[in-house]
This record gives structure tokens, sequence and C-alpha cells, in this order.
DNA sequence: TCCTGTTTCATGCAATTGCATCTAGGCGCC
DNA sequence: GGCGCCTAGATGCAATTGCATGAAACAGGA
């Protein structure tokens, strides 16, 4: 890697480590506590923060960064766990509107202390205040 | 995400994103190219790294934290493409050892100024040098 | 209206991943 | 040697992902 700084390789090394080493280990913190991926979490706090109206799932999309058929399945299997509920979508024919069900509410509340004590001890335990707020100015700037 | 102090969550969202988006840039860029994708990168780099012992299997799984039945198939494969050749392991029947090809070189050399240009796109030319050390220094905590 | 193009979403099929399990060889102990 | 247990690695099968394509509804003109 040669024209780059070595600050950046090293940067980039321990930036996918850390993102590979969280996820794996909140996914697996999730999956002991019998609960749905990370991923659907993101879909249904994406869906609480719309409301009542919902979400389109293209908007959704754009929301999650996923790619196209990425929501569409997503939204399937999402459905068949009851958490969502489709609806058509008024005004256009061709989408469908999605909803949070009380289920869905309730098995993102479920998650949610999961999610947090995984970050709690992959992350926030292991940086001071100061470097995570460091993180949180910086890698904004990556995307 | 209540009882995590907001730098912490804020990191977290930032980070998650970063390394994804970094690396969706840096497959696409392998893929415009015609190259192999990233994983296949850094096992090559491993086994250049290892020289002309090679590594057996378990030893790369562990550098690369895959799981064992990621690395026993990504071997397969980079067998297949010819990048890596697999001979019988002298003094333990069960293992291989996973050594690499001319052609695993030169593959991987073909690959560098693709994922570097990609970094340099994407995470170098966005930070300035005291960013990027300062990701360099904070991020190893995480692992 | 008809025709062309675009947006929204779904899906068939192949490749990949995850999980559980299986085989084979090594290791210690009797 | 025989027995039980551990380690290295492969693999069958199901779930997931990626890619390309399909189908239906809008949109805008000729």
């Amino acid at each position: 890697m040669d024209e780059l700084r070595p600050d950046t390789t090293a940067a980039w090394i321990a930036l996918a480590a850390a993102a590979r080493g969280l996820t794996e280990r909140i996914d697996a913190a999730l999956k002991a506590a019998g609960r749905p991926p990370l991923a659907w979490y993101d879909a249904l706090w994406e869906l609480e923060k719309a409301g009542p109206d919902g979400l389109r799932p293209f908007a959704l999309q754009d929301r999650l960064l996923l790619p196209q058929y990425g929501t569409s399945r997503l939204a399937q299997r999402l459905e068949a766990a009851g958490l969502v509920a489709r609806a058509p979508c008024p005004g256009d024919g061709r989408g469908h509107v999605l909803r949070l069900t009380e289920a869905g509410r309730a098995a993102r509340l479920a998650m949610r202390p999961v999610y947090a004590e995984a970050l709690r001890a992959g992350l926030e335990a292991r940086l001071s205040p100061g470097e995570a707020a460091q993180l949180a100015q910086i890698l904004p700037k990556l995307r």
C-alpha cells in the first residue's frame, strides 16, 4: 500500500477489525439472548421513528443503506415474524407502506438492553470519554 | 440505548457506517477492475508474509479471524483459482500447508493499486494526517 | 390513445455463509 | 495395543446474499 501514509493503513486495519469485532459481539449477544439479529434492530428503529405513517420500502432502503433486494427480503422476514405490517400505498399502486406492529415495538425494546450491554462492554468500557468523543467527531467524516 | 453515553452511540453508528462504506467501496473498485474480492487480498497477504514455509489453515484462520469453515472454503477457492498450493503437512497427517503460488503473488500485486486507490479516496482524502493518526491510535483499543 | 421510459418492488437462480456434524490423525494413559 | 479425548479440516444442508431480470404502476410526450 505504498502511496498511502502509514497512519492511513493503520487506521483502516484497526477500523475494519473494530467494526467486525463489535458487530460479531453484538450479534452473538443477541443470538445468545434469543433475539433477532442486529440488522432487524435498525429496521425496527427506523420504522419506529417514522411513526404511524410508516415507511415505503425504498425509504427504508435509503436509511439503512441496503441494496434494494436486501430491503425487500428483510421486509418479508419482518412481516413473516409479525413485527411489521404491510399495507397498500394510497396514491401509488406500485408501493407498499411498512408499519411497525405492537409486536415489533416490543421486539425492539427487548433487544435494546442486550444491544446496549454489548456496546458498553465492547466499546464504552474500552475508551475514555474523550476518546469516544474524538471518534464521534472524526468518523462521520468518512461518510 | 439509555445507559450509554451519547458519544458511545455516536461513535458506534459512525464506526459501523464508515466500515461498511469503505468495505463496499473497496470491493466495488476491485470488482470493477476485474479483481478478486477484498477477503482474498488479506489471505494472500498473510501467505506472502509467511514466506516459503506457508501456513497451516488454522494459522491463517487465527490471523484472518475467520470461522474454521470459512478458512476451509476460502482455501478451496484460492486453490481452485491457482493462487494457492496445498501440500500435505510433514509431521502432522491431519493438516496441510498452504503456500502462495507465483500466480497468487501476481494476483495480490495486481489488486494492490486498486485497493490503495480506494483507501486513498475513501479514507486518506477525507482526514487530516492528525485525524488519521488519532484513529490509528484509538481504534486498536477496541480489540 | 399509444409508445417509451422510469420508478417500485419482487423473484429465480447461483454463490456464499452459518451451523452442525463427520472423518482422520494425534496424544495421553492404562 | 486399546481406549478415550482432543485437534485439524472437510462437508451436507439450510439460510442468506448477490445478481440479473421480471412485472406492475406511474409519467410524459407524439
